[in-house]
DNA sequence: CGGATTCTTGACTCCTTTCAAATATAGTGG
DNA sequence: CCACTATATTTGAAAGGAGTCAAGAATCCG
């Protein structure tokens, strides 16, 4: 025990956004200082979300859009006759609760699939600032345009490929988002079960894992439960495709 | 032919905002009279689309969304190697072309299924007015927020519901819609071919047709070509359960 | 009116699911 | 730190639902 008090809660050690290394990703990009700053104010806290936990629940009333941090989530909707479907899953940088603006509440579960800590930002005070910023203004509506066009690549992903090929697709895109962190193209852990890849996916899980058995003899990577080793990327993308 | 010129082109039937019938569905809600003069300056012009004419292609540049005035649209995404998925159609009072703010190109063609007509909203003007409207601004990312969690529903249908599930799904979508604008929720007409519905909700036209057949067949419903009888709403609806 | 498109239906195939069992892994408490 | 239990994963075999192929009928539209 430290007999000084030092601030090693998430409040002490928290970065502003003009300091962080996320800026690219996240929500500020192409500020003046000057805005920079004023974005700064924009994040009320951090927060921590353990493992399994969750950062909203759906029905839940909506207040803030969620910037991650660190770690990585899974968000899903579950409808009334008891259906799960796994949305998306979300890593650093990404912005999380878009939907609940439309109704005020949440529309879907965000959960943590590992340790993870978000940017708390107060959807009022992004609506205030983005009046006064242009740039804020435009990149956030750029953000939710893109959400709209990832969700329709997965309507494609679900309406017309195969297994294996929504499989290939899935990898390749974690793959790309990796590498656009600094982190391996070729190599990573996979933070969900093969449930939860099944349910993105629209398949079982048996479905993924024979997926994934077969991606492996065809050699085009290793899987060693939850460790992905990508040999052939390229073909991997090929995989994407039909007739391969 | 008159002799004395009679404005019956488009713009000489132009409707303002603020006296538009379908103002509760499109743009501008809960507005102050002063703020409803303002959005009437937003709207830049008509636009008619003859039936199977597009509204605009993926890859074209973004400048305007665009309200459905009169008429029906299907967007459709073409992905690289040739897939068309068809993600969305769309009726009077609704919205278009919100995928293309990300990029600054649009992401998918919008084309008429029946001869329509638009009104274009010049994106510029939308934000610049966003900034100066609440009301406006709110309303807006309402829109886009319902988009997201629209997206999300059709991931769920397409990835945990099976075919006739889906179909009764897609036409209970379609009764309510039209219910909502006054017009027959038991009763209508489909713009789509079955090839379309089938692109929408993952599935061959065949199995559209066969499934259409099938809740002929268990009395749910009556189909005469693009014709739609409902004949017990409660029980399509149950329909879009399993076990039934 | 007539070619072209759209729709329906049947028969068969194939991919994914279902059901089942064995194995591996991870988390927990002693 | 290890044992133990719950969870997660793999794999096989069989079943089922949607796809494919094909042909005929109906409808649309110029």
């Amino acid at each position: 025990m430290n007999s000084v008090s030092i601030p090693i809660t998430t409040q002490g050690l928290q970065v502003a956004c003009s300091a962080c290394n996320l800026r690219e990703l996240c929500m500020p990009v192409g500020l003046s200082d000057d805005e920079l700053e004023r974005v700064d104010t924009l994040i009320g806290a951090r927060r921590k979300v353990a493992r399994g936990m969750p950062l909203y629940l759906s029905g839940e009333p909506f207040q803030s859009l969620y910037a991650i941090r660190t770690g990585f989530f899974k968000t899903e909707v579950i409808s009334e006759d008891g259906r799960e479907q796994v949305t998306g899953f979300q890593m650093a940088g990404e912005l999380m609760g878009l939907d609940g603006i439309g109704t005020g509440n949440h529309n879907c579960d965000a959960r943590a699939l590992e340790d993870s800590e978000v940017c708390v930002i107060p959807f009022n005070r992004l609506s205030e600032l983005s009046r006064e910023i242009d740039t804020l203004q435009h990149h956030f509506h750029k953000v939710m345009s893109r959400e709209i066009v990832r969700d329709q690549a997965v309507m494609m992903l679900l309406g017309t490929m195969r297994a294996e090929e929504r499989l290939a697709a899935f990898l390749v895109n974690l793959s790309q988002r990796f590498a656009s962190r600094g982190y391996s193209a070729t190599e990573f852990n996979l933070r969900m079960t093969r449930e939860e890849i099944g349910s993105y996916l629209g398949l079982k899980l048996e479905t993924v894992s024979r997926g994934l058995s077969r991606l492996q003899d065809e050699g085009l990577l290793s899987v060693s439960n939850k460790n992905i080793r990508i040999h052939k990327l390229d073909d991997l993308k090929k995989a994407m495709s039909p007739r391969c």
